[in-house]
DNA sequence: CCCGAACTTCAACGGTGTTGAAGTCTTGGT
DNA sequence: ACCAAGACTTCAACACCGTTGAAGTTCGGG
């Protein structure tokens, strides 16, 4: 039975949501293909090089069939959600993404669409770029933090919080993780969002 | 010669200049340091709190000093930008930082202040932790492709674009590391601190 | 001076990504 | 039908990693 590049993306796919990216090993992917340690070398050069294909594949589709139709602030912030919804959709979905130096191709596809959004709602250049950078940092590193409070829960945070030194964080730590993170993920997006509107070009 | 943990922490912090946390091996400082290979464990229980260590020691001294007359809006512009300058004073600053899941001392201070200044502006709580959380991923983010850059370059991410398939990302190219990161850093934050004011409980 | 604690050394364990030579299988042309 | 040529797998190794524990050494206080 041989192997395709498909089955050993696949099977990393799927052990990632097993054990995590932490346990991904080259071993135990080859274990779990049912094949021999060195067998995944010959259809990825690397462990990276797998890791940015797992990247890439989880952000397939992310910019496909969107309604023409929507305002520039809506367009950003369903292209958002719909980035977050990929980093979600495996376990450490945004570790995974974050670690991938490369251009991917549907990494490209979305900043694309993002950038191609504001340039024709009449941003200038710089202004575009820059909001698109604010607003997928803030996608990926909320992400991230959904995904790993999944794991370890705020207990230890909770428990590291000193009421005296910290009054502040200690009255306010029942919202820290959010039991509604999806909530908590839009408000944050529209605060950017909102900004951005403040000097949007054409402000009605 | 015996070892403290402190010429420990501050070799592995120079360590970190000259190699990068990719080649930040235990091995490595123990040879840095003219020491044998298990001597670091004594004054660290494992390589993950000697990381936590060095990424505490990064952020100290972030919230002294605070110019106490500052408005909230400066006053969160002043931490972020004090922030952004922590994680920059040592390579690879700001991938050590995220990498800590645990709370560190100085990161709660840090959000402390910065929780501690919307609140006393009369922002609910809610809102206050959600602004945090956002500005906060921004930095991080922010400043964690801005040192990848210092590294690699954007050759490979202007050779990744197609100028068919992506016109506006090859438009608008040579904003993406920006000649002037810290004047990106500035306009993104006041985007987010733009979307705050428009929602000021004291809004002139 | 000496004892106990603080600290270091040394050798090992199990794990990792990666490589290369040697095999085996599969395919297509003659 | 055969057979060469690629495609693909196996197997054993290499060099590294974090971590551990038992054995040594060094040091300060009584």
């Amino acid at each position: 039975m041989r192997l395709t590049r498909e089955q050993v993306l696949a099977g990393a796919l799927d052990l990632l949501d097993e054990a995590g990216i932490e346990n991904l090993t080259m071993r135990r992917l080859a274990l779990a293909l049912g094949v021999q340690n060195g067998a995944t070398y010959w259809h990825f050069r690397s462990k990276q090089a797998l890791l940015e294909a797992m990247a890439d594949a989880l952000l397939h589709g992310v910019t496909t069939g969107l309604d023409p139709e929507l305002s520039w602030d809506r367009r950003l912030a369903e292209l958002a959600a719909r980035l977050r919804r990929a980093l979600l959709s495996r376990r450490d979905g945004a570790r995974l993404f974050s670690g991938s130096f490369f251009p991917l191709p549907n990494a490209l596809a979305y900043g694309e669409a993002m950038i191609g959004t504001l340039r024709a709602a009449g941003f200038a250049d710089r202004d575009a770029v820059w909001a698109v950078d604010t607003i997928t940092h803030y996608v990926v590193g909320h992400t991230t933090e959904e995904q790993i409070a999944d794991d370890s829960g705020p207990d230890r945070l909770i428990a590291a919080i000193d009421p005296g030194l910290h009054p502040n964080l200690h009255a306010t730590v029942g919202h820290i993780p959010g039991p509604h993170p999806e909530q908590h993920f839009e408000h944050g997006l529209e605060l950017v969002i909102a900004g951005l509107r403040v000097n949007s070009p054409d402000r009605t």
